[in-house]
RNA sequence: GGCCCCGUAGUGUAGCGGACUAACAUGCCACCCUGUCACGGUGGAGAUCAGGGGUUCGAAUCCCCUCGGGGUCGCCA
């Protein structure tokens, strides 16, 4: 698009040798050199440099001595090729550069509060202050056309396969189970409040009850909860929903589209097909948490019987309060240092673990077992086990000489939270996590309901629509907590990019799931009348799920946190550091809402 | 809500009880420089050491509180 500003942008110049053309961007850098004046331009598309010579264009020169860094710059001159020995490969404009004729200084700019081009750390804080000139870096803008990519991906990948995008609206009712809803007061109506989606979930299953069959979402979603690195108060799903499906019809479609996506857009980054599929209770049981990185093994083994009988007390205990001892083995690492398996206990400790046991295997990888004996066992509690449960444990944790045992004791949930995270950190201590592996893979057969201890009743284990196995249906009224649910989970690399489950269809027995959950028919009623009536009125089997595509792209992009592929994210605690939101608002407003203000 | 890490010129760091009148790099300003590309050279300005309180003859440095940023457990159907 030529206009007044320019004909063409900086990455295009090297085409139009020769020729006349106008540039406009931003001053990337100034070399002045007293008489010639180098400028590098950068605009979107990339960087070139500018000559600016008094003996070609003397007001041109004069101009270019007023420039500075960021300063918004237009230039009009010829391409020229460079004069032999001075290409910069460094560049992909590197062969020519632009003669300036004409130049205007369209903005000046303060400096910068901090470099653009430096990719060392700057204090996050001040990037959020800026974060209109953080975007203005390269990696950022980097960050931002892949998450556009990725967008454009899945929105031509779904129309092509019949999928309409549907928007649902962001001023809903408030559900209180779940998350914390964000909530916004009704002008209109005194006392009552709207609550911001934390998934438009209800309303895609009408969508389906309406017939559309195959909807999907880029959505916006709330959640009143604590932050993480992969957690932000507000985030964007692929929201997605299909009648007449079962769990192998959503699966599939999330193998090709993510398969596609990935040959599309990342063909560097190597992925493991078909994706893995593994039970809920098997993840546990192999990596102590359902999001596992399998990019590495480094897998979880439980020792409880072998150690149950033996002299050490801790582990003794452990098992005769109902808990377990479980341990995973760190390749090669038998030569830690006692302050560095110090840290890897403290590390534990700092997760909730009471402690840790470390066991060094003295000898060479790859040493047989049957020469081991205790004086080559090198830890605090050899003493307390015969070379027998020593070997047995060494054997379950596919161990060897060479190898460091790292095992915790307590609860199930304690060991599994601990352990699960020792591993990450094992992983990455060792180099395992692979930056140009993505192993997605599909955890099923979750529990639809577990014991909440203090409620005294049964809890969704993910949400109170989704279905139980067909064959599951009768435990409903003996073993609730044995019912499978038509549940999967998606995940990468440790990360959870998506929950999504078969739905009910059928009202009698989402009542009957909603009465399990303790909800009385008033609650009922008033909760989620709605969609039990909907349900009532021919609405198809259906199933969905709705991939993170913050979590998505930071992987893709190769991030670990997402609001570095985020165009304006919150901070941790959840503050917005340009615009200072959340802020206090005017009398006038609250008394318009029908709002006071309580005291602290 | 718990635990942990961080806060020193615009930016990134050093300094970790006295030699600090706070150093280095970069950025900024001025001057010099016609083939640089992280251009080079000379000179200069720039810091209530996050804020408050305490310990000490003496605190950027040690302790406590507060604020801000980050990580994590709980939480996130």
């Amino acid at each position: 698009m030529a206009n007044r500003y320019r004909t063409h942008n900086c990455s295009e110049a090297g085409r139009h040798i020769g020729r006349g053309i106008s540039v406009a961007g931003w001053v990337n850098r100034r070399r002045d050199h007293g008489g010639l004046i180098f400028i590098d331009l950068r605009d979107r598309s990339g960087l070139l440099q500018v000559v600016f010579n008094p003996q070609v264009a003397a007001e041109a020169h004069r101009i270019a001595t007023e420039m500075r860094p960021e300063y918004v710059v237009r230039i009009t001159g010829e391409v020229a090729r460079r004069p032999a020995g001075t290409e910069n490969p460094g560049i992909p404009t590197g062969e020519v550069e632009l003669i300036a004729r004409e130049a205007e200084i369209l903005n000046a700019s303060r400096p910068m509060p901090f470099p653009m081009s430096d990719e060392s750390g700057i204090d996050e804080s001040v990037r959020l202050k800026y974060r209109y000139l953080d975007l203005r870096r390269p990696q950022m803008q980097q960050n931002m056309m892949l998450r556009h990519r990725v967008i454009k991906f899945i929105r031509d990948f779904l129309d092509a396969r019949g999928f309409i995008e549907i928007e649902t609206p962001i001023l809903l009712k408030s559900t209180p189970e779940g998350a914390r809803d964000y909530l916004v007061p009704s002008r209109l109506y005194p006392g009552k409040f709207y609550a911001l989606p934390q998934s438009p979930q209800q309303l895609k299953q009408l969508l389906m009850v309406s017939g559309f069959e195959k909807y999907y979402q880029i959505a916006r979603c709330f959640r009143d909860e604590d932050q993480r690195a992969d957690r932000q108060p507000e985030f964007t799903q692929l929201d997605l929903e299909m009648s007449f499906v079962d769990e192998e019809n959503v699966l599939d479609l999330m193998e090709e589209l993510f398969t596609s996506l990935m040959a599309e857009l990342k063909p560097e980054i190597r992925i493991v097909k078909p994706f893995p599929r593994l039970s809920y209770h098997e993840v546990i049981e192999r990596f102590g948490t359902d999001k596992p990185d399998l990019r590495f093994g480094l897998e979880l083994a439980d020792v409880s019987d072998i150690v149950e009988d033996s002299e050490f007390g801790v582990f003794r205990t452990a098992i005769a309060g109902g808990g377990i001892v479980k341990g995973f083995a760190a390749p090669g690492c038998a030569d830690y240092s006692r302050k560095q398996q110090a840290e890897l206990v403290e590390f534990a400790r700092a997760r909730g673990g009471k402690g840790l046991v470390t066991m060094a295997i003295e000898g060479g990888q790859g040493g047989s077992l049957d020469d081991l004996t205790l004086d080559k066992v090198h830890s605090a509690v050899t003493r307390f086990f015969t070379i027998d449960q020593v070997r047995e444990m060494v054997k379950r944790l596919h161990a060897g000489p060479g190898d460091l045992l790292l095992f915790a004791a307590d609860k199930a949930e304690v060991v599994n939270t601990v352990l699960s995270q020792l591993r990450l950190e094992m992983a990455n201590r060792l180099g395992l996590t692979d930056p140009n592996l993505m192993v997605f893979a599909f955890i099923q057969d979750h529990p639809l309901m577990e014991w909440n201890q203090e409620g005294n009743r049964w809890d969704s284990m993910h949400h109170p629509f989704t279905a139980p196995y067909d064959e599951d249906i009768p435990l409903l009224d003996t073993d609730p907590g044995r019912v499978r649910a038509r549940h999967y989970d998606f995940v990468c690399n440790g990360y959870e990019l998506s929950s999504g489950s078969i739905r009910i269809h059928d009202s009698r027995i989402q009542e009957k799931i909603f009465s399990l959950l303790s909800y009385s028919d008033e609650e009922i009623r008033e909760r989620f009348g709605h969609l039990l009536e909907a349900l009532e009125f021919g609405a198809p089997p259906h199933g969905g799920i709705a991939p993170g595509i913050d979590r998505l792209v930071m992987l893709l992009a190769g991030e670990d946190n997402i609001r570095e592929v985020i165009a304006f994210p919150k901070t941790k605690s959840a503050t917005d550091l340009m615009t200072n939101a959340p802020d206090a608002v005017s009398e006038d407003q609250l008394r318009e809402l029908h709002l006071r203000l309580r005291a602290h």
